[in-house]
DNA sequence: CACTCTTCCTACCAACTAAGTAGGAATACT
DNA sequence: AGTATTCCTACTTAGTTGGTAGGAAGAGTG
């Protein structure tokens, strides 16, 4: 799995919207704060924050007393929303989802092996919410204790 | 997941080798052969190759009666081998492996779940040998099913 | 030895993506 | 009206990906 500067980006900043206002809505947070408080280059970020608010994940206000919340409260949010938000499909072979991978002869088999990543990433992603990610320390949820052999 | 091009060719050629002598050694197939049969570009797949046998999966012989065998059973190989031969670490976070992603504040949390997502991953790709693959058919191993919520 | 076949290696090219920058328009508050 | 801030588009730069070309080195054959 590659995460892009882009996703790591767009996680970190709406775990710092959630730490703020973990109910969505109320508290608005400015970009520049958001930029200040985890290092990331504000013009680039002014970009992520637009794909998240058109994934419905943030919501924005203009004007003097403006900034960004979350659309639904941080249990509701997972990892799994952001980097589709952000990344689209989460497993893509030869920039194709995994779905659709055309395989011939002896290859056939392969297709299954990429669908069966793909539900492995869901299952820890997709479990895993913003609230998950702000209580005292790390518990990915779930069967995310898979730390394989 | 990102399968590149370069990961996937490798894979198919690899099956199409084991296909060939599933216990490696003995019948050498040319890789004219290999692109041939999964319509790969024969000058790319050659730069595929050599990482390959330099990654010690394959043997390979020049000459007239040339060509590339499996350095070991294919029951020994499995895709993580492969994937790891071509792209180096499975699961990267900008660029970097994902054991040294270093978060601060309320992103501390990431780090959890990008290991537990190279867990995931590294389950079923390290479980699935290229004998799995020219079974009758797909069965991905143990806890592959996973096909999430 | 000369010849042929095939692996091996290096350099190159075009297209795309990622990362980051810049500048302006729209909007909301005072 | 003025100011702060979000929002949007276009641009730049650098690296990666996919693919090509050409030749050197080794292995076998007549």
């Amino acid at each position: 799995m590659y995460v892009s500067a882009r996703s790591d980006y767009a996680l970190r900043a709406m775990l710092v919207v959630a730490a703020a206002a973990p109910g969505g809505g109320g508290e608005l947070v400015k970009a520049g704060a958001l930029a200040d408080s985890q290092g990331i280059p504000l013009s680039f970020l002014q970009g992520i924050l637009v794909d998240l608010r058109r994934a419905g994940l943030l919501v924005s206000h203009r004007g003097t007393e403006g900034g960004y919340a979350l659309a639904r409260p941080a249990v509701e949010i997972s990892v799994g929303d952001v980097l589709r938000a952000i990344g689209g499909s989460l497993t893509t072979v030869r920039g194709l989802p995994a779905e659709r991978a055309g395989y011939a002869g002896v290859a056939t088999g392969l297709r299954d092996v990429w669908l069966a990543v793909h539900g492995a990433i869901a299952l820890v992603v997709d479990r895993t919410t913003l609230a998950d990610l702000l209580g005292v320390q790390h518990r990915p949820s779930g069967a995310g204790e898979t730390r394989a052999r």
